[in-house]
DNA sequence: CAATTATATAAAATCGTTTCAATAAACTCA
DNA sequence: TGAGTTTATTGAAACGATTTTATATAATTG
């Protein structure tokens, strides 16, 4: 007794739960997993094994099991800032579903680097997650990371970008729709001068919000007056586009041109926009209504709060889970899984960055 | 060959390597882990199996390799909000450190939940990370929760709460030296009629950020009015307590008691506290200057944008991982290691939301 | 020149599970 | 009754690495 146990022993195995209990090892895997074959297995017995695991506090090695069984319970999530408001509500809703699901996530952000987001997609590859959810922003655009994707056979789902691909699934919100209510909202509450700060070009959902204002110019023969509209650059600055945002308002001021409303391609070129207004000494709302897109949490917060076009965010996690996690049960049971394209509906937020347009145009900067 | 073959070898084992090689297992383990018996392998060798391994793609098995070795380059990261602002600074830093050091974060988002952070807590121990970094907020004052992380024997680091343990680490800032730099700022530029809205007294930061206050008070004879001062609640609404502090700023205002400046708890607090200054028709900062705690990233983009006390929240994540990963070299080499405590100095950042008081005390509400 | 020591490789043991294949008893039912 | 299921349990074989121990040759030493 002095000599031997001199280290207590630390990890205790299934064997030593079997031993506990008087049953083997491969009985006590069934009992625990709860695995087809348990259905011939006692309660009694069940009872018995049970109450040994708890008894000595028995934690399964998830390596071992792991290596046997080929699954994890885990799935790779890739952001590319999570700084940016508009990943955490998103990753909220991802977070949400994995864990009733019980699966955990692995989530990494590739800071906008490019060779981080490689790097990553590797390690989580060596990793061999089960599945993998990522979500897009403008970095995103050169599609020659999704060959590696492609070859990796698991499941993969792209939260805010649509794709071609026949084995990626996608996720996205309706851009088209969002943008073509947000500006019937401005158009309703009067305004026919509207500026517009369009996002970067290279942005699918850029062109699809674009579109939408277009059909709804076309709809209501409202002009869209190109001297009142700017573009953000397809390099953003490192602030989320709030400074670029500023800079382009106070372009689209400098052209003196007079509007009544100012529509932003999403809730950080509002902010932006707000400001360069509000340095301007134009006063939102009572001068000029601004609108934004997304509903990032913080909207609510602006001074004037934000009316904006919301996206479902924590819908859109749950969705992108949804069909992972479908994707991952038809692997297990090898059936074929066809990716799935997704679109969301957006809804209008009023709040208090709109108003009825003034009669008179106070507004010429 | 028709027959035999029907499904393709999917898997690449290190016997595929060796037999591509035409080394063994072995010498391939180890000269792809560069483990130290590889000194005695000749480079010719290393290089053909180097070669042999890249030919054929091999990955190891991070199951079986975790299983034999017992490590698996894995920390966990606990948050109790993603959405908060405060936390994704801090993880960024936390991330950047670990990428370096090849480690990959296992984040969990506790969504304020205390029984979500027990079973993250539970899921990220079965998962054997080797080390584990929490992000505390008002949520983690039980410290039960820490009995089993200290029977759990790896390396933990809690940021943001100060801990008596002795086998938990910690990283905390300056907060009675923040906040009395901030009140010197604010005396600096002439105030005088000072308000607080204090943080949730539960929290040690806040009791820290007011001892900071009354030294300075102490120092240079400063009044502090008890009818200047309010309190957030212990138990703060969902959004980040901005609503609160909007609620508490509304109520400083009834007292119908003339002040200067308003000193918050923190950046969403102050965020709260312009929203209800603007709202009553005080403008800031002509009227009443504002200072903040943190400088959350969005801080300079609010309006006007914040003046504020920055948290070194990269460099915090970065001393933390820095602690962690001295804990897991000392487990690794059998060394004994003692929790440190690490308390990192705060800076001021004047922006643009306080001014020299004016002369003529212009606000009574 | 025998005895070490260093160099180079491999066979076998091990990590802690799950799963396959086998066994035996207890039930059906014609 | 005996052939076939169903029920209850298990030993042994994976899973894919790392590590330990062993072996064979070459180089160095006393």
């Amino acid at each position: 007794m002095p000599y031997s146990k001199r280290r207590e022993k630390t990890t205790i195995t299934i064997r030593d739960v079997a031993e506990e209990s008087g049953f083997s090892a491969t009985t006590v895997s069934i009992v625990l997993n709860n695995a087809p074959l348990a259905r011939y297995i006692p309660s009694p017995t069940k009872t018995k094994i049970q109450k040994a695991a708890k008894k000595l506090g028995y934690h399964p090695n998830i390596f071992a099991k792991s290596l046997r069984s080929k699954r994890n319970h885990t799935v790779g999530v890739m952001v590319f800032d999570v700084t940016d408001p508009y990943c955490t509500l998103i990753l909220r809703g991802i977070e949400n579903s994995l864990y009733q699901a019980s699966y955990l996530p692995m989530l990494t952000d590739a800071h906008n680097e490019r060779s981080r987001f490689e790097r990553y997609l590797e390690m989580l590859l060596e990793r061999r997650v089960e599945a993998l959810i990522i979500l897009a922003n403008w970095l995103l655009i050169d599609i020659n990371l999704l060959a590696d994707l492609e070859k990796s056979e698991i499941p993969t789902v792209i939260i805010g970008r649509e794709l071609e691909s026949k084995s990626i699934s996608s996720v996205i919100v309706d851009d088209e729709g969002g943008a073509y209510a947000a500006l019937a909202h401005l158009h309703g509450l009067g305004h026919r001068k509207i500026a517009f700060v369009r996002g970067p070009k290279a942005l699918m959902s850029s062109k699809k919000r674009w579109k939408g204002i277009q059909k709804f110019a076309q709809d209501t023969g409202l002009d869209l007056d190109p001297r009142l509209i700017v573009d953000l650059p397809d390099q953003l600055s490192p602030n989320l586009g709030v400074e670029d945002a500023y800079r382009m308002t106070e372009e689209l001021l400098k052209r003196k041109r007079a509007f009544t409303a100012l529509m932003a391609y999403d809730d950080m070129t509002a902010l932006g926009a707000m400001r360069a207004l509000t340095k301007a000494g134009v006063k939102v709302p009572e001068q000029c209504s601004v609108i934004g897109f997304d509903d990032v949490a913080t909207a609510a917060l602006f001074v004037p709060s934000l009316t904006t076009v919301r996206q479902p965010m924590e819908a859109m996690g749950a969705a992108a889970v949804n069909i992972i996690l479908d994707g991952i049960s038809a692997g297990a049971e090898n059936r074929e899984f066809a990716a799935v394209q997704k679109k969301l509906p957006s809804e209008l937020v009023p709040r208090e960055s709109t108003r009825a347009a003034a009669e008179t145009k106070a507004q010429t900067a």
